[in-house]
DNA sequence: CAAGGATGGTACCGATCGGTTCTATCCGAT
DNA sequence: ATCGGATAGAACCGATCGGTACCATCCTTG
């Protein structure tokens, strides 16, 4: 085995570890709110090791807003197969999910988004405006199937619902938040899927 | 006259001139994103005026934070006062007028959000809240004078699709994203008010 | 056991940060 | 004419920033 895997000295391993860590105290703290020393201070890792594996900050932060999108996207995605074929149960159950979400004690809005806000920089933009794309994918795939007139409008229209709740639960007041927004979405998604039906 | 007004020497003059360029300025690079000494380059302004005027960096976000707020949120009840009586008429207009928002070529999303992202400081979230409380504010008087059946529900409802709405202009395409959620609104709007008139 | 890559720890680098202080200037009020 | 508050400009401060270099150590492979 070229790679001993499971070994601390393991370098995906290792990686690994800096991803998973160093995305919650970002995520925690905001991007510029935590210097590389402390950060590899908390990851228990050394400044050479981090550098070594991800170049420069800005390498560690596109690297980890692009598995957290992947990871949040293919959760949200999961949620919706585990729902049956009725779509508008698989439009609560992204609701419900939500919910959940902002129901953690952790929860300070969209990663994503928080990022864009304050890096200006190119590809952190790109992702978020990848991860948003995905995201109305996922909602205009319920609207097509929901027979809604225009699903792509409507999936536009849910995405704000979800975002929007997003913001919301962040800034405001989470409580509810999630089951509110749903109430929203069912009620586009049957008025929509009618006009669809005539 | 003990002030004199409308000279270059006046320090409300002054302590305008710098919260107005300031505004755009930080709005367009990120709290973060400039120091103070080019932030004063940019103003025309000498650090020791500034600091004189605002105390820190961070009072100097805050007295931004809150009069621009206070700017975002008459403006828009003043497009909710001009657009009559018809609760349906007064919720477009604050979409038509938020669309014009986003066609801005400035536009960078919701400058209070953007802030609360990167500043985790207590007095720029409490002006978040609070910006966010007059929105709901404002959409719960139009829920009401609708006749919904349950105005703070659907306030809230389109406290979601403003946010929402916004989020998506500034970071996907901003093109007729105040029309969709114009339209998602009012249907919310008229189904809450077909149940409230049962 | 020897060799080599991966690592932690630490010192260090230049740049920039927010903030302070000093001085010369300028303008309006008396 | 003079006085005082407001200002610009620049030097300066300590702290922190992102990033690099060096070295001792450890583990895995051969």
């Amino acid at each position: 085995m070229p790679v001993p895997k499971g070994s601390t000295l393991d370098p995906e391993r290792t990686r690994a570890t800096i991803l998973q860590t160093a995305t919650a105290v970002l995520y925690e703290r905001g991007l510029d709110g935590i210097g590389v020393a402390e950060l590899c201070a908390r990851v228990g890792v050394s400044k050479e090791t981090l550098y070594r594996h991800f170049g420069t900050k800005d390498g560690l932060v596109e690297a980890m807003l692009t598995a957290r999108s992947e990871r949040v996207t293919s959760w949200l995605e999961g949620v919706v197969a585990a729902a049956g074929d009725d779509p508008c149960h698989q439009l609560s159950a992204v609701f419900d999910a939500l919910q959940q979400w902002y129901d953690d004690p952790v929860f300070r809005g969209c990663a994503m988004l928080n990022a864009a806000a304050q890096h200006h920089v190119e590809p952190v933009r790109a992702i978020t405006a990848r991860h948003l794309d995905r995201y109305l994918e996922l909602l205009t795939g319920i609207a097509e199937r929901a027979g809604a007139a225009d699903p792509h409008l409507l999936g536009r229209q849910l995405l704000m619902l979800v975002e929007g709740a997003t913001v919301v639960a962040a800034h405001q007041d989470g409580a509810g938040a999630g089951e509110h927004a749903r109430q929203a979405a069912l009620t586009l998604l049957s008025t929509a899927s009618e006009a669809g039906d005539r």
